[in-house]
DNA sequence: TGGGACACGTGAGGC
DNA sequence: TGCCTCACGTGTCCC
C-alpha cells in the first residue's frame, strides 16, 4: 500500500527538519510520521511509541503537540473516509451492485433508482383514482425544481363536507404554500384530493412537515364532526375485489 | 483556497529538484506544479506556459513527459471528484437535504430512503392480496442478505390452470433459484402467486432478468390457451370501487 | 504504457 | 482552541 523503500521519504523528512518546518521533538525523528509513510517497512521505526494519548497532552512542548494533532488529524480523516465508503457499499448492496463498480457509477445508479421508486410509489400510492373507504393524508416528499422551488404532491382523502375547500385553501395560505394543480374526486360522499404544491426558496424542508400535521388535524376536524360517528364503522380498509 | 505565501513550497521544490527528486526540466523551477500549489500567488510563475498538450509530446525529456503526466493525473482526478460530487449534489436535491449536509449523513439519508422506497413499492405493488383481472409479472429487485445470497420477490398473476404450478417449478429449478416462501390466492379462476426467491452465491444478478423472462413467456404460453380467448375482452386494468 | 480508480495525508475553513 | 469536513495532489494498482 505503501512504498517499500522510504529512502526518500527519510531524505525529505530530515530536509524539513534542518528547516524548521516540521518539528521532530526530543526524539530525534519523527516516527510517528515516518510510520504512515512507510507501513510496510520493517525498520525499527515501529518500536517508537510516542504516547501522544490525551493523558500526556501535559508537558508536551508545542512542536509535540502539533505533531499529535496531525496525527489525530490523520487518523481522523481515514475514518471519514471509512464511514463514505461503508455507507457506499451499502448502497451497493441494495442496487444489486457489483462490489467493485466504481463510485460515480454507483451514484449515478442511486440517483436513477431513486428517481424510479419515488415514480413508483407516486403512481402506486392511490393517487389519482376515486377516493378511498379509509382516512388519508400522503404528502410525498417532492423534488427541488430547477429554479430552486420545492415542488411536492400532496393528498388527502376523507368525508366531503362543504367547509372543506375553505378550510385547505385557509392552510395552504397560512403555510405561505401555491396550488400549481389540484385534482378533486369525490363519490359517495367522500373526497380524494391530490395537491400539486410549490414551496418558494425561503421555505425549509419542514414546511412539508407542517403541512402534513396540518392536514392531519384538518381530517381529525372532519371525523369529530357528528357526521362520520355513522361512517366510523365504515373506515376500514376494505380488500375490493 | 490554497496557502497564500509559498517561500516553504519554494524551498521544498529547491530541495526536490537539487536532489533529483522532480525535475524541473530546461526552465530551471517548476511552474506548472507551483501554479497549483499557489493558485492565489501574484507571482509571475503564472505566465509561464509549457504547453503540455498532446500536439508537443513529441520532442519532451523523459522528465517533461513525467511531468506531463503529473498534470494530467491531476486533472484527471479533479474531474473524477467533481463527477461524484455532482451526483451527491443530485441526491441533496433528491432527499430534499441542505445543500451543506455532509456527504457520510447524505449518504446514510439516501440508504435509508431507498430502503423505505423498495419497502414502500413492495407494499404497494399489489402483492399478497386477490388476484387482479390483468395478467402481471413482477420481479421486485431483491436485497444482498448477509450470507451473500440474494433474496427477491416475485409476483405472478394470471389465468388459473392445472399445469401452472409444475411449469413454475420447472422454471425455477433450471434457473437453480431456490423458493424460500410461497403464497397462493386463487379467485374466480385466476391465481396470484407470490414467490420469495433466494439466488446462491453464484448468481449473477442475470439471474433476476432471466426469471422475468421466464415467467412472461410463462404467462404467453397461458394466454395462447383456448380458454383464455373468451376472456381476452375483459383482460383490462379496471377502476373497480 | 497510458488512463482510470482508489486511498492517503495535508492545508484550509467553519463551528 | 480543537474538532470536523472538504478539496487537493500524489503514489499505487490494474487494465
Amino acid at each position: 500500500m505503501q512504498p517499500e523503500n522510504c529512502s526518500e521519504n527519510s531524505q525529505l523528512y530530515r530536509f524539513l527538519a534542518e528547516n524548521g518546518m516540521i518539528n521532530v521533538g526530543a526524539y530525534g525523528f519523527p516516527g510517528a510520521a515516518m510510520q504512515t509513510l512507510c507501513t510496510s517497512s520493517s525498520t525499527s521505526y515501529h518500536n517508537n511509541n510516542y504516547h501522544f494519548e490525551s493523558s500526556v497532552i501535559t508537558d508536551m512542548t508545542p512542536q509535540d503537540r502539533a505533531l499529535a494533532a496531525l496525527k489525530n488529524h490523520k487518523e481522523a480523516e481515514k475514518r471519514r473516509r471509512e464511514r463514505i465508503n461503508s455507507h457506499l457499499d451499502k448502497l451497493r448492496g441494495l442496487l444489486l451492485c457489483n462490489s467493485k463498480t466504481d463510485k460515480a457509477s454507483l451514484l449515478a445508479k442511486v440517483v436513477q433508482r431513486v428517481r424510479e421508486l419515488k415514480q413508483q410509489t407516486s403512481e402506486l400510492s392511490g393517487l389519482e383514482t376515486f377516493p378511498s373507504e379509509t382516512d388519508e393524508v400522503t404528502v410525498l416528499s417532492g423534488e427541488y425544481s430547477s429554479d430552486g422551488q420545492l415542488i411536492f404532491k400532496a393528498s388527502l382523502c376523507c368525508e366531503d363536507r362543504l367547509d372543506l375547500m375553505p378550510d385547505l385553501n385557509e392552510i395552504l395560505k397560512s403555510l405561505h404554500l401555491k396550488t400549481l394543480k389540484a385534482e378533486m374526486v369525490t363519490l359517495g360522499g367522500r373526497i380524494r384530493n391530490v395537491l400539486i404544491i410549490a414551496a418558494d426558496k425561503d421555505h425549509s424542508v419542514e414546511s412539508v412537515h407542517f403541512l402534513q400535521n396540518a392536514l392531519k388535524s384538518l381530517l381529525e376536524r372532519s371525523n369529530s364532526s357528528e357526521k362520520s360517528k355513522r361512517r366510523r364503522i365504515l373506515d376500514r380498509k376494505l380488500v375490493i375485489q
